[in-house]
RNA sequence: GCACGAGUGGCAGAGUAGCUAUGCAACGGACUGCAGAUCCGUGGACCCGGGUGCAAAUCCCGGCUUGUGCUCCA
């Protein structure tokens, strides 16, 4: 079976074919960390996550690689503010991305470049664009001349040079006093006061926004490899200023295989933005939700659609997720030797599983073969299946909703938590145990006022009594 | 305004021509004193208008609605 990715600069699903067999470079563009996380940002990591841990299960070494833009106006201007160091910004809110992708289950990527740290490569390319008469040093700073390769204009967005020119009406003006044309775009900032700053041929400074992708991306993954990724927000100017950078230095293209870009989230039908107001960073998000049901919401769409999100959905994920975590909780008490390859259900969810994710991550598919498995297993649970076959769907259940979803917790956890429920029960048994003797005899007698006394005044313990064809049950809320 | 997407049942979301998505919700039944859980079952959709096909949610044209981008943004 063959994977297939939709690629935003062809527009189109193609089957991916790396350019070393068996190997994939994988560069995700990262945050600038001048405020903590939001979940937008936790939306893409995941996203990315479960690329790279998909490729890793069909059999790819990947070279997964995300960035920081750790020196850039904001962060400038948030540490002026505080009268504290641009880094001292930049870390904390780095720390902060880290705390919230733990939380999320998303695991570490290869390598997490930083601008600062990528300063010698960054002059190096755009020496070479000056060099090659694709950059010009202007009065306050250097810029990349759109106009010596107006071919590769709009090629992720479509859009051509006139619309650009006459879309951007007014705002012109206040741009780059130093450009030729406004479409132009910055690749190096000559140094302000009050600003960090890097000596360079062309003077102190620091580099533009974009040239930094193209440069870390050059000296992590090559000349050439296979994906790059991003929000579709990045679309304009950031990837399309990527292709003129990369393209124009190297002197071939295309120097990315794959564009893939990630849906945003929208709250209340619109997008959730900081000029908004409407954003939840990821400590707001996990004060009223379990980090992995959140996670649970995010892929429970394609990676490319909008999310809207709001309470409802989240309060859908949580019934969905609990039922798949107590699912697997109940079953991995079972010991048994079945592969759940022997196991039909099992074998032919795996098979629709892997069809979906192979299908361009489809990972709303991939849940509802989840969610399939779980109910199956459910209802052998219920119905007092062998311990064979409930041991294997543990096993599958492990390995699809956990190694590769990241969407259970650890078994320990999961253990730690059955124990817990366990011992909780028993302390308060022995309350119980006369109360519901009361009731069944209240229950003989058709005595029900006084049997639902009972129960409620159970329920005020906490307790949900639920009688079953074999006699009354209780759990702990 | 221009560009790129999207419009499927109450909700989320599959589905590039002929057959069923799936999950939740709803409804009916079984079980129940009631409730809950569970089981069995049912109904319900393809934005509008044209076109091409034996056949269209699926392809083409037009319209409408909506999202994103055109400015820092995952």
């Amino acid at each position: 079976m063959t994977l297939r990715v939709y690629d935003t600069r062809s527009r189109s699903k193609r089957e991916l074919e790396t350019l070393d067999e068996g190997k994939v470079g994988l560069y995700a563009c990262g945050i600038t960390p001048y405020s903590p996380s939001h979940i937008g940002h936790g939306r893409q990591a995941i996203a990315f996550d479960i690329i790279v841990r998909w490729l890793r299960h069909i059999g790819y070494e990947v070279n997964y690689i995300t960035n920081f833009t750790d020196v850039d106006d904001k962060i400038i201007s948030v540490a002026n503010d505080e009268g504290v160091d641009f880094l001292e910004v930049a870390n904390r809110n780095i720390a902060d991305y880290f705390e919230g992708m733990d939380a999320l289950n998303v695991l570490r990527a290869d390598h997490y470049p930083r601008v600062t740290e990528t300063i010698p490569e960054i002059v190096d390319m755009i020496s070479i664009l000056i060099q090659k008469g694709h950059a010009y040093v202007g009065g306050d700073g250097v810029y990349f001349e759109i106009d010596t390769s107006p071919e590769k204009y709009g090629q992720l967005t479509g859009q051509s040079l006139d619309m650009v020119r006459a879309g951007a009406g007014g705002r012109v003006a206040d741009t780059g006093s130093g450009k030729r044309d406004h479409r132009d775009f910055a690749l190096w900032k000559s140094a302000k006061p009050d600003e960090p700053s890097w000596p360079s041929p062309w003077g102190e400074g620091r580099p533009g926004w974009h040239i930094e992708c193209s440069a870390m991306s050059l000296k992590l993954l090559g000349e050439r490899f296979d994906i790059h990724g991003g929000g579709t927000d990045l679309l304009f100017p950031h990837h399309e200023a990527e292709i003129f950078q990369s393209e124009c230095c190297l002197g071939h293209d295309p120097v990315v295989q794959y564009w893939i870009h990630n849906g945003m989230i929208n709250v209340d039908g619109e997008k959730m933005s900081k000029s908004l107001g409407n954003f939840w960073t990821i400590k707001d998000a996990l004060e009223q939700v379990d980090p992995l049901v959140l996670r649970y919401t995010m892929i429970n769409a394609p990676y490319r659609q909008p999310i809207d999100f709001n309470q409802k959905m989240l309060d859908e994920s949580s019934i969905h997720h609990k039922r798949m975590v107590s699912v697997y909780g109940e079953s991995l008490s079972s010991f048994g030797t079945t592969d759940w390859g022997d196991v039909e259900i099992l074998e032919s969810a795996s098979k629709r599983f892997a069809a979906a994710m192979n299908d361009d991550f489809n990972t709303r598919n991939a849940v509802v073969e989840i969610q399939s498995v779980v109910n199956s297993l459910r209802n052998l649970l219920d119905n007092g299946a062998d311990a064979d076959i409930l041991a294997a769907g543990a096993g599958w259940l492990s390995e699809f909703a956990g190694e590769i979803l990241g969407l259970l917790p650890t078994d320990e956890s999961i253990q730690e938590m059955m124990a817990e429920d366990e011992s909780a029960r028993s302390e308060i048994e022995s309350i119980v145990e006369p109360l519901l003797k009361e009731r069944a005899e209240a229950r003989a007698s058709k005595d029900w006022p006084r049997a639902d006394e009972i129960r409620d005044k159970l329920n005020e313990l906490g307790v949900v009594v639920e009688d079953s064809p074999s006699g009354p049950v209780w759990r702990l809320q």
